[in-house]
Parts: structure tokens; sequence; C-alpha cells
DNA sequence: GTCTATAATACGATAGAC
DNA sequence: GTCTATCGTATTATAGAC
């Protein structure tokens, strides 16, 4: 059944397979590289292109506009931080438990995907929050939150305001990654993003915030 | 001696003084603003040029090219904050007093210069640090450092790891700023970056870090 | 569903007048 | 020291073949 030889021997492009799903997938995520390098205006359609192993007239067939591609983008990891937090159960465990859950979970969610955390900053300050505004972030927010309620609550955390140290928090868990690729000058002896290390400043987070946000009864 | 009329009474442009060292500083600081924005590659020098009220010709004329212009809006900030730091005299002060100035001063900092922070996840994604390295930034983190150093040498801070820990506290003080457009519509009832706002975030992010670095014997 | 070719525009950089 | 005009290239987006 199979033909004896290549039909045309020079022949550089093997046609891809026709999978729209995959092909659509394998858009959004070298998007998702190339938007967090770069922003919406930054990004070239052309590099998109090549890290999908596709041509930019794809992008223009999937998404529509640059634009469209990009809301893609943003949309996928809300949705996925929200499935994440909901599956931590966090109102099952004490409080302390609890935030320690959301630190661990957090860093492990930041270096699973090490450059998505810049797609929010070029949002911010290249779009001032547009597109961000559209997804859903107050219920992602809302988890961390509650955690620190309810330690007040039960009087094992101090009293506090919960939404700013809501904002601490994320800020101890993401600089790490979101400045690694300077950190990595400053700091030529160590491997930052290796497993342990990795580990090595979870529990530096942790002992941090859970020292800081405790009541002195407690 | 003055001319009775202008010359030209449709002249749109009225040719700009000429100071070179005024002109060479509104460049910059308008390079400033759009290289945190969208960082060397997205950059538009004509961005750049309006917002310094000249023409493009100009940052050719005094800075060679864009990339001359992006690393001279990289050296600034580095060399302001040596000499911030310096001026804290923080060895004069118990490590705890210590931390609280460095903390009080970054947060100010940031507020000042609202977008600069850009500048380094800017450098560090798209540029991969290339010339974050070339500023002398390890004096800058070892001032933070050495007060956590001196903080457990002096029994009053708990063992902990002080090129982490001084991350956490970075992460601490920037990524309200940093993420300030699109927090705003998480929370549109807040005037983050109001002074009121600012001093109450300063004092939440006092106690958090000071509390979680010390020890339980001080 | 995927590609090639191309139209239309935007951008970095320079030459030369003033 | 500053401007206008422009060259060459890079980029977004589309039309049309396969």
């Amino acid at each position: 059944m199979s033909r004896s030889t290549q039909p045309k021997i020079l022949s550089k492009k093997p046609r891809q397979v026709r999978d729209a799903e995959a092909t659509k997938q394998q858009i959004l995520d070298a998007a998702e590289a190339e938007f967090s390098r770069h922003g919406l205006n930054g990004a070239r359609t052309e590099a998109i292109a090549r890290g999908a192993g596709v041509t930019t007239a794809m992008i223009y067939y999937y998404y529509q506009s640059k634009e469209g591609l990009y809301q893609a983008v943003l949309q996928r990891p809300v949705v996925e931080m929200y499935e994440g937090f909901k599956q931590l159960n966090l109102d099952d465990l004490p409080p302390q438990a609890a935030l320690e859950v959301v630190v661990r979970g957090a860093i492990a969610y930041e270096a699973a995907h090490p450059q998505r955390g810049m797609l929010w900053f070029q949002e911010a300050n290249q779009n001032q929050g547009k597109y961000f505004k559209q997804g859903n972030w107050q219920e992602n927010f809302s988890y961390i939150i509650k955690v620190l309620e309810r330690g007040m609550t039960e009087g094992c955390f101090r009293q506090l305001d919960p939404f700013f140290v809501t904002l601490q928090i994320v800020g101890v868990c993401t600089l790490y990654f979101n400045a690694h690729e300077n950190l990595k000058h400053i700091r030529p002896d160590l491997q930052l993003l290796s497993p342990e290390l990795i580990e090595q400043y979870t529990q530096e987070a942790i002992k941090l915030i859970l020292a800081g946000v405790r009541s002195d009864k407690g």
C-alpha cells in the first residue's frame, strides 16, 4: 500500500497533518509564549506561526485577528487557575494549612508555566488591563481572601487587610519566576529553576508568610 | 531689538530652544516610559520622540541607536538606587529598624517611579537579562542581604536564606505597582495609588515582613 | 485545512537643509 | 541643534491556489 518513493525528493515541507484542534492548540501555546515575552503590540505573528509550525495564514483562519488570538490566550489561565483552586478544597483545611497549600500551589503553578505571569504585566502596562478586565479574576483572588478572613475569624491570624496581604502573597510567589532571567545573572552559581531550589524557595516563602500573618495568641 | 512680528504667521512648530542637556534628558524620560511599557523591541522611536517633544532624528543624534538609548535608560535607576541605599545609613540602625526603612524606601521609590519596575521584567523576558547584566545590581541587593545577615547574627531574625528573603521582600514591595493597571479593575472602589492607600499598603508590608523574619527569642 | 504570494502599511535609520 | 524628506526593510492581513 505504501508508495515506493516520495513524490518529490526536494519537497521541503511535509505538509502538516490536517487536525484542526491540534493546530489550534499549537497556535495557542506558541502565542502564549510570544505574547508573554512581547505583549500584544510587540508580539510578531510570524514568530507565533513559526513556534506553532504553521503559517501566519492559519492564525487568521482560526482566530480572525492578532487581537482575537490574544484574548484567547488570556482566557485560558483564568479558567485553569479557578479549577485549580476548586480542587484544593481549602474550606476543609484549617487556615494555616490552607494558606500553606495556597502558597505551594501558586509557586508550583508558576514553576509549571514559567513565563505565563508576564502576560499580566504586559497586559497591565501595555493595555491598562483592558483585556484583563474581561476575565473573571475576582473569583481567583477571593479564594485566598477567604482563607485570610477565616483565619482572622478563628483567631489564628492577626488583624490584617485580606486584599493587601493577598497581593503580598502573590508578589512573594511570582517575582522569583518573573524576574528569573535577570536573577540568574545576580546569582550565576545557582540553578534557580531546578526542583531543589524551587522547593527551597517554597519553604522560605511558607515560613515568611505563615509567620507574617499569625496572631500572637495562636 | 526684538523682531516686530513672527516671520511666518502659519509656522506651526515654534522651533525648540537649543539646549542639549535638556533635550537629552527629555528623550531619556520619554524613553523610560516607552521602554517600560513595551520593552526594547516593542518600543516605538516615534512614540519616544513625541513624548519628548522632538523628532526621531534627535534620538539618533544623541544616542546613536535605539539600543544605545535603551542602555542609557537601564543605567540610570541602578545608580539612583545605589545612592538611595547609601543615604539610608542602614548600618547605624538595629536590624528591625533597618529592614523597616528598606521596605518604606522601596515602596516609596516604586510609588515615585510607577512603571519603572516593568523595565526589569521586559528586560528579563525579552532579552534574557543581557543588558541587565551590565548594571551593578549585586551592590543593591547586598544592602538588603546584609541587613538580614546582621539580624541573624544578632539573634533578632530567625535562620533564613538572605537571598531568597530579599527576593520575597522585593516581590512584596513591587507587585502592587507593577500590576496596578490590572488590580484597579479588581478593586474599582479603591484609589490604589493615592497616598493614603500606599501608606496603608506600606504598613501591611512592614507588618508581614518584620513578623515573617523575626526569631522566636527576639 | 494549509500553503504561497502579495498588498498595504509601519518602522528604524539616515541625508541634507536650515 | 533641530527639522523635513526619504530609503529600505519588516510586519499585518488577505486572496487565491491546492
